[in-house]
DNA sequence: TAAAATCCCATTGACGCCCAATTTTGCCCA
DNA sequence: TGGGCAAAATTGGGCGTCAATGGGATTTTA
């Protein structure tokens, strides 16, 4: 699901991403930097609380918990959408996914992510590759 | 089993695997890029809920099931076929299986593949080949 | 007041839905 | 066994709707 960022600075999200939000009645999207790849994670508020509570659960003085914490603390921001669904690929969603003039959109269940093309499908690739070596092995 | 592709981009799925999918009582389609080959493999929600909740059962936050999301949920659209039973073949289906104009359907038990005629051949090819050469060690 | 963000409208293009024409298939009967 | 026929499957294309796109105008803000 690729889209073009247009001469504006703007992509338009996907209508079956826009449908889900509104059926969950999202105005106002949390937009933070992804724990584990070099994407930009978009969710609504009570996505937000479900990381915060499963942060919560673990160790409150681990690196990873305080690491997890500051991202979604530190490295997000809310934003919303233009009349017509569009987005602002603001420099914090450039600069952190690398994206330039397109972006991929990834639907995961109840938030969706944005990618820049290439870095979606490399990282795909390697993980194809894992799987092939891992049964393999076990062969 | 090869279809041409008509000038609106639509193939029409042979009756035979939608007869496999009106028994099965199936409307939406998970069409998804497959794991091993260059192909399309196209199945009903369950499958892609059936990898879900293999992610599920480890660490939704740790790599491994990270990546297994963004190939299962990355990696597949949702479809329908139209009235007559047509597929609408688009760019992520051709760029994945290196589809133009023609499509070989391979049906696989409960669900079907899309592959580019020649890269078919190529892979039945080379697969026999492996196996001759097997069977040559094992004399 | 200039630049940027926001709102608004027009055009384009893709897709779903529909119907008609044609081809293929299975089956019966001469 | 070869037609002939009816039903099913495939194919081609028209048309309306809505998403996507592009760009202008207006407001906000630094």
């Amino acid at each position: 699901m690729t889209k073009k960022v247009d001469a504006k600075g703007r992509v338009s999200v996907p209508s079956a991403f826009r449908t889900v939000l509104t059926r969950l009645d999202i105005q106002d999207l949390y937009v933070f930097q992804d724990f584990v790849f070099p994407a930009i994670s978009i969710a609504g508020p009570e996505v937000l609380e479900r990381f915060e509570r499963h942060i919560d659960q673990g160790d409150p003085f681990s690196p990873d918990a305080n690491k997890m914490s500051l991202l979604i603390h530190g490295g997000g921001v809310f934003m919303k959408l233009d009349g017509e669904g569009r987005l602002a690929v603001s420099d914090f969603i450039r600069d952190f996914a690398g994206i330039t003039d397109q972006v991929t959109f990834v639907g995961r269940g109840d938030y969706f992510q944005l990618w820049e093309p290439s870095a979606l499908t490399r990282m795909q690739d390697e993980t194809r590759r894992e799987r092939m070596e891992q049964s393999v092995r076990s062969t």
